[in-house]
DNA sequence: CTGAAAGCGCTTACAG
DNA sequence: CTGAAAGCGCTTACAG
């Protein structure tokens, strides 16, 4: 049952209508070489008959396979569904199918991801990457979605710009002393959130930056941020590199007995699910998945098809002197700052012992 | 330079060799046509060469595609990420891609996802149907993932034994007077989570069902769950059906000022990726998913393998008389308890008004 | 503007 | 055990 066309095919419709196959084709494909007339015809009967081209007999003759590979680090990832959807309907309105592949949050299993999405013939590869890799020549073209300060070729949000936009929202709260913190230092996305909060503080502004992760890693335990002697020592916002640190900060505030927004302000990044229906709702800041999505997409199609041979049948092909993964562009697409309830009025009784680093 | 195969085909390794391609194809294959001598001296030419079979070109021949599609009513769903890199795994295990689309939580957009799936060839599809959506035949082998309560073919975990382990750990704790908190009534899933806590209720428990949909549809609010009032009028314990509603409660009743658990036991389900670090941690239940994964995964290549027409060749297909979607077994894989912070003791002087709908 | 022919790479009866 | 041949469905130079 699987398998085995049931439809017609080609021919099907070239014999219905006494021409060749050759004519069906191009009159389907639209390439103009047929007459207006014959056009209409053949599309007519194909439509009659429910003609569905081939995908394989296609991909076999073009060496195209319609099909763009999407490898994520980490599956796991909460911001993966937003991706995933995105990508897969900026593919779909260009007639490209995703086919999908984890790495597990590990570089060797990245490139065994890569392997497996190649080996299916993808024209085409989007990645996300595992922090610190660099992908090398595949044989296909990549778009990374990544930060712009990622070296190579990367669509991305403008991670920058969103830290200076939450950092100024916290500014005009009336905000002094805030506590950036991060996940994890390695990360260029969550150091460009962090650069550009920093960037946008005025000299008045107390802040100090704090990872998370290395204390983890070194036992110690969320607690080891001290966030409540922190508060009382003046800090009145906490501005986080996600969401789900924002989460776990906020939830741990409350469960100390402080009051959000009240006492303390916390925000995030990246707008998950979880945020708008927490009480009190996240103030964060969202990207447009789908802007980024058209845009990688249109990029590697884009180059799957303008950097095509121009001798496609010579068996000896031209080696590209271009990398693969050369995009037009380095493009980088604005967040939008969503205020809700975590954030509100720095206390009016404000003690700013100034303890942290200042910039 | 995308397409246009790059290593080597067949015939060149049959050239090398001086055999013919159709050997080489059935020593790579491993059907036993071929001496074992040849069979080795093929295999390692082959790796030598660096062959890599063409997909489109096996695709064409045999009618398969070698790629499952995976349909979700909703990427945005909070399990998405966990189910995807399971089935990508499962798949990827037995040699098979998967290709993605979502349906936006749509009907329609399923139907157009499920056609988008077919159309580029798909050997089997998963879907995660969209709630009171029917399948109808589609031309492949269908596995659905949902709760065993669907009419149809479906591999899901055990929703009602895993409420019924929630139930039960709530009153080991001494709780009695308990909220069950669904938020779709009209979900199979929600509503055998509940079924199972209700129907592992002693007697002596009284219970009552809220769900939270509706109640916003009418434009209300989550407030319009009066949890400070039921509390105060003895709930110590509120079950919901997953772990964001869970986590929408428990903010709210830490915005409140109630203490968790201290005060109330809140409990969840689906593990999902914020449970383990919020304050205080989630009580839940996790689904085996890559059990769930592999269990579809099986079911869709036997039937895709099994199911085939005894004369491949014959131009009428005999027409199937079973429909497509029948999986061998409607299976259901157990859930685990996930003890954490989120649950403790009843308090001590817990005053059951029982003004609730008693068991 | 239209058609005949070749060929993408593979697998599978079939014959030897 | 091995090979010659056909054919899956499509597109693309090429010739007319």
């Amino acid at each position: 049952m699987a398998g085995k066309r049931t439809g017609p095919n080609l021919s099907k419709i070239a014999e219905a209508l006494g021409v060749s196959s050759a004519t069906v084709s191009n009159a389907l494909s639209g390439k103009g070489r047929v007459s207006a007339d014959l056009v209409k015809k053949i599309r007519k009967k194909a439509g009659e008959m429910g003609y569905v081209p081939s995908r394989a007999g296609r991909a076999l003759r073009t060496g195209r396979s319609g099909v763009l590979g999407l490898v994520l680090p980490d599956i796991g990832n909460p911001l993966f569904p937003q991706i995933a959807q995105a990508m897969e309907r900026a593919a779909a309105t260009n007639d490209y199918g995703v086919l999908i592949a984890d790495s597990r949050d590990d570089v060797t299993t990245q490139t065994d991801a890569i392997g497996r999405l190649i080996e299916r013939g993808v024209d085409g590869l989007i990645v996300i990457p595992r922090r610190g890799t660099r992908i090398g020549t595949v044989g296909c073209p990549v778009a990374m979605i990544d930060t712009p300060s990622t070296p190579g070729n990367t669509v991305s949000a403008d991670h920058w710009q969103a830290g200076e936009q939450i950092a100024r929202h916290l500014m005009e709260l009336g905000h002094k002393n805030i506590l950036l913190l991060g996940n994890d230092p390695a990360s260029n996305v969550q150091n460009d959130r962090i650069g550009g909060m920093k960037a946008a503080f005025k000299r008045d502004i107390s802040c100090q930056t704090l990872w998370l992760q290395p204390l983890l890693r070194k036992g110690g335990t969320a607690a080891s941020l001290n966030l409540s002697e922190r508060i009382s020592q003046g800090v009145s916002a906490i501005a986080t590199v996600s969401d789900l640190l924002a989460l776990r900060v906020l939830t741990e505030l409350q469960t100390a007995g402080f009051q959000v927004p009240t006492q303390v302000s916390v925000t995030g990044f990246d707008d998950l699910i979880f945020s708008p229906v927490i009480s009190p709702a996240l103030t964060t800041v969202r990207m447009n998945m789908s802007q980024i999505a058209n845009i990688a997409v249109a990029a590697l199609i884009d180059e799957i098809n303008g950097n095509r041979d121009p001798k496609p049948k010579t068996s000896l092909q031209k080696k590209r002197t271009v990398p693969d993964t050369v995009m037009a562009d380095t493009s980088r697409v604005p967040m939008e700052l969503i205020i809700r309830s975590s954030t509100g009025p720095a206390p009016f009784d404000q003690t700013p012992h100034s303890n942290g680093e200042t910039l």
